[in-house]
DNA sequence: CCAATAGTGTCTGTTAGACAATATACA
DNA sequence: TGTATATTGTCTAACAGACACTATTGG
């Protein structure tokens, strides 16, 4: 931010300047049914809305009197939707125009948040539960014609999930706190689309801080399986293959 | 974006929401004297003016009737200051909180820039050249103390644009069209601050679509270099070294 | 014992890094 | 010829992927 010397006249008011609409966006995901998932909501009949009846983001215009920053608003809006209050939450651009909003020139914070499965039932939205909805998502995106450009933005934020799945533990915070190493490949799989091979993803995951044993197995009509829970519970773990240092 | 029928109530105008500031701001980059560099202006010296005199990343309001996006608006800030029209441009993020300008709640929309050298003397900063200015900048950041939380948005472009250079071709951004491998390595351990091996530079730059020879040589007093070129002058390549496919 | 999934081991291919050898210009 | 840098080659270590083998539960 910043007004130059140069380029604009001193003015501490903002009159000099229309304001454009602030808004935040949040593209949540979740894996349920063996497919990863993203929560849309669907937005106000009423003629006099954009876009009435469409599936959006969940999101909107930021509160300069209850949102204290960015991040907090988007935080405020996962809550709001879906009662998660620490996902794993990550920037994921801005998109500001003249156009993608009819009522102006427009600006949208999108945030992309990873949570585990949560029944459709518990998704709290005032009053209606059918106003949100958990939707399957490909990378080719959602069945659904989506309001304003957030086809543009959830596909997006699929595609930065994708590449950052392949070098990091992103798939940990979609699962719950305690894990088989066979559910987090499969999450994986299910993120990336392809199927991995065991012996390397276990020696990969293994090899790094990611996770801890905890004393407890899954059980089943086989061999149990160790149970794992995050050794950091908020910071994701990067697989990095990359230039390594010479000394001078 | 987008308002949602439950939370906020149908309000066609923008009045139910006071708006926040909207403004971009741009580390643009460089590399010369064999340091990086990023291109800082000085904030005008009015006492009504936030952070009177200090030195800050160039940026400034989004002008709705000037800036049809804000890329355009990152762009028209970047040729303002240095005459380049068509760098490498990408997206940082975005900070907005009610406490980082004094002015009121305010977000900007920050994008770092990476352009070959360009010299002191032809950057165009109106009437006073001393206005803009490469300063160094290291892993620790730049010596000065910048206004708003541009100190904070200066170290996050710093921290990107090292974690790309990891796996990236940035570096080919930062010099002239045509370089010699010798000099896109030294661009590389500049940025990186680390020395790298030559045979496995040439090896990974040369497995890659990322230049071309060209006719030309760089003479000196020693054998002659090969010049290449970018063969894509705009999209960087990715060095991906991670999980390979595995068929179903 | 069988089915099913968990977990391990062995081999191979790729590539980064270390380091040395060779190439080619100017002085 | 000497110096400086460009360019190539050889060897090794690390690790992902392929694939097969062993382990352990319930039925």
């Amino acid at each position: 931010m910043a007004k130059t010397q140069t380029n604009q006249p001193a003015a501490n008011t903002s009159s000099r300047f229309e304001k454009p609409l602030t808004t935040v966006d949040v593209a949540i995901f979740t894996v349920a049914n063996d497919a990863l998932q993203v929560l849309l909501v669907k937005r106000a009949n009423a003629p006099d809305e954009p876009f009435p009846n469409r599936w959006a983001l969940p999101g909107g215009f930021v509160d300069v009197n209850r949102d204290a920053t960015l991040e907090d608003c988007a935080l405020r809006k996962l809550k709001e939707k879906t009662g998660v209050i620490s996902p794993y939450l990550e920037q994921l651009g801005s998109w500001g125009s003249a156009s993608r909003d009819p009522r102006g020139w427009s600006a949208t914070h999108a945030y992309f948040a990873l949570i585990p499965a949560v029944s459709s039932d518990s998704l709290t939205n005032g009053a209606n539960a059918a106003d949100a909805q958990w939707m399957p998502v490909t990378a080719l995106g959602v069945k659904e014609t989506l309001a304003f450009d957030h086809k543009e933005i959830l596909a997006a934020a699929v595609t930065r999930l994708r590449a950052k799945v392949e070098y990091t533990s992103l798939p940990a915070f979609l699962l719950p706190k305690e894990f088989t190493l066979s559910e987090l490949q499969r999450v994986y799989e299910i993120v990336l689309e392809r199927k991995l091979e065991k012996s390397a993803f276990r020696t990969r995951v293994l090899a790094t801080d990611l996770v801890t044993e905890t004393p407890r197995f899954r059980e089943g009509a086989n061999r149990p399986a160790q149970l794992y829970k995050l050794r950091s519970a908020s910071k994701p773990v990067f697989f990095q293959r990359t230039f390594k240092p010479a000394d001078d």
